[in-house]
DNA sequence: GCGACTCTGTACCAATCAGTACACACAAAA
DNA sequence: TTTTGTGTGTACTGATTGGTACAGAGTCGC
């Protein structure tokens, strides 16, 4: 097992438990590895761990959500792969978002910058695909604010609810709203 | 000190730390009482002292916001009202959803009827007054629940950026959709 | 075979956890 | 003034917390 194979399983951990309640025995139990090993991979401890995982699942959004919404010349196209990626991405509203989640803790404060920048270049990102799909700056703006806080209230709302279909149908609409 | 004056210190904690996270001590610290009151009050320990709490919360939602939307005359004021209403009380995007919270965690299934039921009868509610408004059924349906999310991602997006406009931002959009 | 290095299990630590027990303070009622 | 009942502080419990120490196991190149 190593190091890179551990922090998925790391973030399902903290998916589950949140920060605070992911104790060494949770994430023991979840990973299947004993503290020797968790030590040697993180020896910054629980924190460590979490900062890996975030900067993964960051990782993960640059490359697959962020990069293509800046880079790719279709922009109408780029958005709607986003959506299509982001669905997949949260297993269709079964599971959680994981920075979302910090975000509403307490442990927001010590992972300020790694949440902040989540959500600020995913927002900015956003932005700047719909403002080369022809939208005026203003409006673009606050577009993909509005995007980005429906998908995390979509995620919130469908768990609450324990119905992924209110994702989906978040979705649906949000890709309505963007192009219709 | 009364129960009663307890529990809305005791939601500022949980607000704070989460269920997993609010440690007895934090919370002898956030209401001044020691462990001898605390028990006194909510024998059943911190699993009474939550669903105190999320008792409380929704009886304030029944009553400021629910019940006015499904009782009121004027539907579309209503509506309105409940949209300031929703905005004071969460402190202009400055405080974080208690049950919102709650849902993220696997508290949720601790208190399933009480997070389930308090974001569907909030949904619910909308949407009879969005029918008594005019709109047909369906849609109502759709748009409440779209509204409901909305203010959900905007206390999730508004705490990640650490910019509570971006909550006051997301309630005046929504207003606009819900009736321009 | 030999070290060298990566990985892992176990025993252990002080601190903190949720929760209990109980004596006592303080009030209103008698 | 005594009684009764509601609060409250303190000391304690066993269990669990995050973290450390360290002896080994496994696997390399040599």
């Amino acid at each position: 097992m190593e190091r890179a194979d551990v922090i998925p399983l790391l973030g399902e951990v903290f998916r589950a438990h949140g920060f605070e309640g992911a104790s060494l025995s949770a994430i023991t139990a979840g990973t299947g590895l004993g503290k020797g090993s968790l030590y040697h991979f993180f020896p910054g401890g629980k924190e460590e761990m979490a900062a890996a995982v975030l900067q993964d699942i960051d990782g993960w959004f640059e490359r697959a959500v962020f990069a293509p919404l800046r880079d790719e010349p279709d922009a109408a196209a780029a958005i709607r792969a986003s959506l299509a990626a982001v669905e997949q991405y949260f297993r269709s509203g079964r599971r959680v978002c994981l920075v979302g989640v910090f975000a509403l803790g307490e442990v927001r404060d010590r992972f300020a910058d790694e949440v902040e920048g989540y959500f600020a270049r995913w927002r900015a990102a956003l932005a700047a695909a719909l403002q080369r799909a022809g939208r005026p700056e203003a409006e673009a703006r606050d577009t993909a604010e509005d995007a980005v806080l429906t998908i995390q209230g979509a995620l919130v709302l469908a768990r609450a609810l324990d119905d992924p279909a209110v994702f989906t149908r978040a979705l649906a609409r949000l890709e309505h709203r963007l192009f219709g």
